[in-house]
DNA sequence: CATGAATGAGTCTTCATTCAT
DNA sequence: CATGAATGAAGACTCATTCAT
């Protein structure tokens, strides 16, 4: 198992770094190496090429990402709650680590169209969690029984991505987890949902 | 004015059709140069470089894209009136422009964070337009009063965005525009409003 | 035309002195092009790629070799005296162009496989005149009739070969043009030629 | 002795193998370890280097090579008949070991010049058991007493290796042993022999 | 003796931009 | 205004060799 060696997540690390400071285009195999403290070709021992060092850093943060949400929602018993702790969430692990924000905001989306549908598969996952909230809130009755769950999981994603993106694309400035709530509010009105 | 040479029009055509048929990092100068039927150095008679071209190509569609919609949204009545104006003809005009939508969707993001700045400077003529409905629209209390404008505005923006590029990124299979009416749905109901 | 182009021979003359002076992997394509006197990317308005250039190489020279070749044994009434004059001219046009002998005989053959097949082609019209010669010596009586011209060709090409690769490695430092007629005799002996 | 310990042949035997399937520039060390059945460390305890690896396989098999060649010739009484057992034995060792065949008729001869030389070293031996045969012949009547014998020797080894390569360039399709008393006569004939 | 993880030097090619005509 | 030939900087990846265990 990969993860198991300790420089395949040191290099993972040290790819968000220099690709969060420098910016995608400026991210050098070689810069990555010196920062993760090995040679150029050590490189080339933990991954296939450099486009392996993004999917697998995507796979490996969103991974855990994912995971994460899924832990702590499994104990919230409506959707409308369970909605909340993944907006919650989604915005704290951003929000801790602002370079992987830069990243996973900014930067890797400058990847060509092939690293973007590898990008995409990875993300399937997160993306039935949220097709499931949304099933469990039609069933029992908390949100709209019209509600057309492709277009509303559009409009979950849609709108939390261009909430980070802007709090990513204003420096960070201002508290991004105190907007969940907000946010939240949107999305379950949108839903359907009477409060 | 730049507008009245033929040949700016001409390039900026060009290089829409050039960036989708052959993508972002293979739309090179030359490949729009012969696209357009002029010489590569004429480019530079009518483009300061190459990223001068994108914004133009930006500022020239978008343009005339949100001078439409507002034209449209004039004489709309109610705020919820005019938002269903603006998704519709949204959806509508890159419906109708394949090309257009694949290049603003898909092939421009890939470029670098300056650029993408700078499409977004062009961006807040038609972000003013959304701000506008919406503040229309708490003032005739259509919408919630308590309504975040700004929040309101980036879910708007990025419901719209993300199902236009799920629509682009699966070949555009299906009808968009027939969309409009349950996406504008979501939209108010997100925004407060009691149909 | 490619040929008329006056920079094409100019870049592969500037190949032979660079491969011959420097050695096959040594011989860079920015030595090459600092040779010819032109930017590294002039080159490859030129080539295709460097492996190109090498074959484009072999193509101009062999085929002149092979011209004057023709042109001169056109005029010779036997095969005995059109094999002395394909040997002494070979020999000859070799031992004029030092640079190229060592190209030729030494560099070129460290090419791979693909590159060599490639050689190889070019070297079928020669080959094919050999044949001729051959043929005709035993029409006329003047070979063997039971003489296998597979053979007989391989014999001519390997001794000529091998004896201009001595000559080579030997760093040229005998006539090689006067060893023409002891190389034509044991060919034309080895053919049944009774002199 | 180098020879006594088991991994010395094990290694060279695997070069051999790899060089032919692969292709001299796709033989990489791990590779020949890795068939060998050794760890890539262990190759250099018993090879200065690669291209030790590749002139001491030379060695040992033109060794074998030269020493079978002449224990076989010892019992010929003419020069006409030891240099038909030696182009018999050259063209039946080589058609009994395709791999060998391949690694020095095509991939060995992509070696750079340094190696080559070195190669040339150990031929020097082969070499001479030629002249010895090529010095008999003029003294026992059976070649022309002008015969010069260095030319003749480039003219039999220049004739053999062509054959070869043709034939191995040819995958080897036809019996290349069964060719062998075509090819000694044109060769005898060339020395001056009258049959 | 044997291992194999780690090293790091070296090169072909693309393409935005210029400028002499 | 228009041309298009020429420029030249910049980076991913391979693999022979070493050395701590």
């Amino acid at each position: 198992m990969k993860k198991n060696k300790p420089k395949y997540m040191q290099i993972i690390d040290a790819a968000v770094v220099v690709i969060a400071e420098n910016g995608y285009h400026q991210a050098q195999v070689s810069k990555i190496a010196k920062q993760a403290g090995v040679a150029d070709g050590t490189i080339y021992l933990y991954f296939k090429n450099k486009e392996d060092i993004l999917i697998s850093l995507f796979q490996e943060k969103m991974g855990t990402f994912v995971e994460k949400i899924q832990q702590k929602i499994a104990g919230k018993e409506s959707a409308v709650e369970k909605l909340l702790m993944m907006v919650k969430l989604h915005f704290q692990l951003l929000s801790e680590d602002h370079h992987l924000a830069i990243v996973t905001q900014l930067e890797l989306r400058q990847s060509n169209k092939d690293l973007r549908l590898k990008i995409n598969d990875v993300l399937k996952n997160y993306l039935q969690v949220v097709d499931q909230i949304l099933l469990e809130g039609k069933e029992k009755g908390e949100f709209s029984p019209e509600l057309d769950i492709r277009l509303a999981r559009q409009m979950i994603f849609g709108t939390m991505d261009e909430t980070i993106t802007s709090w990513v694309m204003n420096e960070q400035r201002y508290d991004l987890p105190s907007l969940a709530p907000s946010v939240h509010q949107l999305l379950i009105s949108g839903c359907g949902y009477k409060s």
